[in-house]
RNA sequence: GGGCGGUUAGCUCAGUGGUAGAGCACCGGCUUUACACGCCGGCUGUCGCAGGUUCGAAUCCUGCACCGCCCA
């Protein structure tokens, strides 16, 4: 219900005015988040246009993980928006989403309960969980432990409402989704369908990063670097032809893939090895032929400049052996160990297969790491190994999640198609608008650095499974290449036990039967649909249309590469357009020693307990100080800052609102100036807001309000208590009242629970849908807005300021109690500031408490204090 | 190795061409009918370093150093 500017701020309804006698902050945040959900403040109401609605894509908290600083820190931030544009006008679409999808859950769930996932069982509906964890875990169906994780999850989202309601997070709490709901595996299963249809997903045998703990594949996105001690091992290959003893060496960290070799490679204008190039040499220990290349990606500067080409040692390899044609030679299996090999066999001819067979019967079922020991070994007892190893520090491909490096591993998995797409993608970072603006850079970085498609299959269980199965051949082997899809209207399915159209259950893995897709999504596939999911695609056209492309996605720097790319990604492959036309890039929380805040550091400090210390409003306000982008310290002083702030809130409201009557025309040269200077305020806080630069419209405005409470209120208390007559007064009131009501709505986002309180005392309504300020509901009140009459009342104001510092000064060095009146004070000023002297000469002589002023033209300036009262009597 | 950001008072940070700022901390004073969770004052700087442009540079340009992040 809008309230007119006017009524805001000229109408002080006496009967409506409640004041306190002692106002405090405790309890307004569990007053207030009760009646902001009771009288549904927040709420969307749909029907709007979509010019109307100011949509924000919240990234959802990973449940399993606990909040901590650096989420109410960001999510602090989102907020400020969200509660400006409300303001503003706009109605604000604001959901709240909980991320129980993926790994970090079902790690909890496996240790909470003591189970395990066997995606082979069939759902069992009268499972219960064992009393107490079980060893061994107990073996449970897709669908059961699904149950378990959504059950487990439930609990820690009730945990993170009732946090994020006492932040004061202006979220509609009727509109909450999980990233394993329902809602979110249906938009994950159609998308992924329709883009198969069109050709834009595809599953492939090929190799793919794996992580052996985990035993799943992962993307590029989660890879990262970690420098780690390794070695290069020089060993010696012997020519195929040749007299016996004539050899090539080469360097490699990675011994135990000698097995594995398929070739070595060289630079084409490497001189030294141009003469192997088509020629064969023979791995050791194996005694297999393999052939010498060239490449231009190996590099003679490193190492021997000849390198063995393993199926596959690093990203390079994959290069090598698809550019180059060469055969698959794997001796890593998923869990990381060397796997039985049949030297001999096809694919693994040996020059002496018994010897071959000998040596890898010492290295099978290894790990790699121990396998590299035992090779060396080897090498060494035939000579093989040239001098020792050359310790090194270099950078391993790690699972970010992971503990030992990736291997790369040769599987079926699905891809989203993204490399062809590199330029359009390019193009709609150019077309976003970033918050700020070099965080595109981030999103370039990756853009250019990207090598191949967005695998998005993983092989774990608590996630969305394909839609999709695969008719058995009479051998009981899968058809890959058809996959059965499941039909739209189903969505979302679960193949391990729904069963496809034209089969019955009993044909589940029986020949010339079915078999479901085993595989899960990465969760940033689901994840990426997060604008897809809150707005109602496509299920929901109405909504869709008044929402989306949404406005604004904020989210950490960390995760450009994933969350943000692959968004963008979705979008232009489903919609062809952004999924939001801004992006707000949060900064980190650092602890005092510029480190980010680390889990351990942050469980330590509750961001409960730093919400009951220093209150909603007070963390609010330490939050708000990080612009985008810009790491923040942890700070409990800036909390007990923002506190204070908070407290003067209410304590200089009660001043203003304490004598409101009587009410007149503001004719004080005071009054209309320090009402311009807040007009230019309201200015300047807009714009900043507008440019999400809400740091900046907090510290203006906080520094507006101090001077405010120092300066203006002091000079106006004799004259708003009736010192100078009902005139006066009446201006003064009528000024107090209007600044008090645009400075509350000025904080209302940064401090909502204590400028809500303050609002109640006196104005119908929450502030939270009160318009935000205009200049011109300020400079409407004022009836001469000449630039003369300005100009002249800025001086006014100014100097009455400067005479109220000057002779503050002079008191305090005087050490004078302020009791003591000063008698007279002797002035000789510019002839501006003579000739206003009279329009602020009765403030000053009450907020000063000087008996008189002896006020005289001339240069240069001075202003002296004479001499003080005695004391009078107590 | 490439890219991005940062370096201003003891601390946390504003300040994009015109006399270096705020808060906190520190020091001194003050029970002042909105507020002692307060008020009034005071102290505090080779604006990372070196060049350059300019009448004038914390601010623009070049190089360097250090810190952090992103990507190889």
């Amino acid at each position: 219900m809008p309230v007119s500017p006017d009524a805001l701020l000229t109408t002080l309804d006496p009967a409506r005015l409640n004041l306190p006698d002692k106002p405090a902050l405790e309890g307004l945040e569990a007053r207030w988040t009760r009646i902001w959900e009771e009288t549904g403040v927040h709420r969307f109401n749909r029907g709007r246009d979509r010019a109307a609605v100011f949509s924000i894509d919240t990234p959802p908290p990973t449940v399993s993980g606990s909040l901590h600083v650096g989420h109410v820190f960001s999510y602090t931030h989102t907020d400020l928006v969200a509660r400006f544009q409300r303001m503003r006008g706009k109605e604000v679409f604001y959901p709240m989403g909980w991320d129980d999808n993926g790994l970090p859950t079902e790690r909890r769930v496996q240790n909470y309960y003591g189970v395990r996932c066997d995606p082979a069982l069939p759902f069992d509906p009268s499972f219960a969980p064992p009393a107490a964890p079980s060893r061994p875990p107990v073996p449970v169906s897709r669908p059961n432990f699904i149950e378990l994780c959504e059950r487990l999850t439930a609990e820690d989202e009730r945990a993170f409402e009732r946090l994020w309601k006492h932040l004061g997070l202006s979220v509609d709490w009727s509109m909450t989704y999980a990233t394993i709901g329902r809602r979110a595996q249906r938009v994950s299963q159609l998308a992924f369908l329709r883009l198969l249809r069109r050709g834009l997903a595809y599953q492939l045998e090929a190799p793919t990063l794996w992580d052996v703990d985990f035993r799943t594949a992962v993307a590029q996105a989660e890879l990262e670097d970690r420098e780690m001690a390794g070695a290069y091992h020089r060993i010696r290959f012997a020519l195929a032809e040749g007299p016996s003893g004539e050899g090539v060496e080469i360097e490699t960290t990675r011994p135990e893939l000698i097995p594995a070799c398929v070739a070595l490679v060289a630079h084409p204008d490497d001189e030294r090895y141009r003469p192997l190039f088509g020629r064969d040499v023979v791995t050791p220990l194996f005694g297999v032929r393999v052939p010498v290349r060239a490449h231009a990606l190996a590099d003679p500067g490193k190492g021997s400049g000849i390198a063995m080409i393993c199926t596959f040692g690093d990203v390079t390899d994959v290069t090598w052996w698809r550019e180059l044609g060469l055969p698959i030679r794997a001796v890593i299996q998923p869990d990381g160990a060397l796997r039985p090999v049949a030297w001999g066999a096809a694919g693994w001819e040996s020059v002496d297969p018994a010897r071959a067979q000998a040596r890898y019967a010492a290295l099978q079922g290894l790990p790699a790491a121990k396998a590299r020991a035992t090779i060396v070994e080897q090498l060494r007892e035939t000579g093989d190994l040239a001098g020792e190893p050359r310790p090194i520090t270099h950078p391993v491909k790690f699972y970010e999640k992971g503990d030992r490096p990736l291997e790369i591993l040769t599987s079926r998995q699905w891809f989203i198609k993204t490399i062809e797409f590199r330029d359009a993608l390019l193009a709609r970072g150019r077309e976003l608008q970033w918050h700020p603006p070099y965080m595109a850079a981030r999103y370039e970085n990756w853009a250019n650095g990207l090598n191949g498609d967005w695998c998005i299959s993983r092989q774990r269980f608590f996630g969305v499974p394909f839609p999709v199965w695969y008719a058995l051949d009479a051998a009981g082997r899968p058809q890959y290449d058809r996959p059965i899809q499941a039909r739209e209207d189903r969505l979302p399915v679960d193949p391990s036990t729904d069963v496809p159209d034209g089969y019955d259950a009993g044909q589940r893995g029986a020949p010339g039967g079915f078999a479901g897709d085993s595989d899960v999504m990465d969760t940033w596939a689901t994840s990426s649909l997060t604008p897809q999911i809150v707005c109602g695609w496509p299920d929901d056209q109405a909504l869709f249309a008044s929402t989306f492309p949404m406005d604004l996605r904020p989210q950490a720097h960390d995760i450009i590469r994933t969350w943000l790319f692959d968004s963008v990604l979705r979008a232009h492959l489903e919609h062809d357009s952004l999924p939001w036309t801004n992006a707000a890039l949060s900064g980190w929380v650092l602890d005092p020693d510029r480190k980010k805040m680390s889990k351990s550091k942050g469980n330590v400090v509750t961001p409960m307990g730093l919400l009951e210390e220093h209150g909603s409003d007070g963390v609010r306000y330490w939050a708000a100080s990080g612009r985008p982008g810009t790491d923040t310290a942890f700070d409990t002083n800036q909390m007990r800052v923002g506190r204070r702030l908070a407290i003067k809130v209410l304590n200089a409201s009660r001043f203003a609102l304490g004598a409101a009557q009587p009410v007149g025309a503001i004719a004080a040269p005071v009054d209309r100036a320090m009402l311009r200077q807040l007009a230019a305020l309201v200015r300047e806080a807009t714009d900043a807001f507008e440019a999400y630069d809400y740091a900046r419209a907090l510290q203006r405005t906080e520094t507006f309000f101090w001077r405010f409470c120092d300066d203006y209120l002091e000079l106006v208390k004799g004259r708003r208590y009736g010192e100078q007559g009902a005139e006066g007064a009446g201006s003064a009131n009528a000024a107090l009242t209007a600044a008090l009501s645009v400075l509350l709505r000025l904080f209302a986002p940064f401090l909502p629970f204590v400028t809500e309180e303050v609002w109640s005392w006196w104005r119908p309504g929450s502030i939270h849908r009160a318009p935000w300020p205009s200049p011109g509901e300020l400079e409407s009140l004022l009836t001469d807005n000449s630039e003369a009459t300005r100009a002249r009342d800025a001086r006014a104001y100014d100097w009455a300021t400067d005479v109220l510092f000057e002779v503050r000064k002079q008191r305090s060095e005087a050490k004078q109690p302020l009791k003591v009146p000063i008698t007279r004070v002797r002035v000789r000023a510019a002839e501006e500031a003579v000739a206003v002297m009279p329009e602020v000469e009765p403030d000053l002589r009450a907020a000063l408490r000087v008996l008189a002023f002896d006020t005289a033209a001339g240069e240069p300036r001075e202003i002296v204090v004479e001499g003080y009262a005695p004391a009078p009597p107590a």
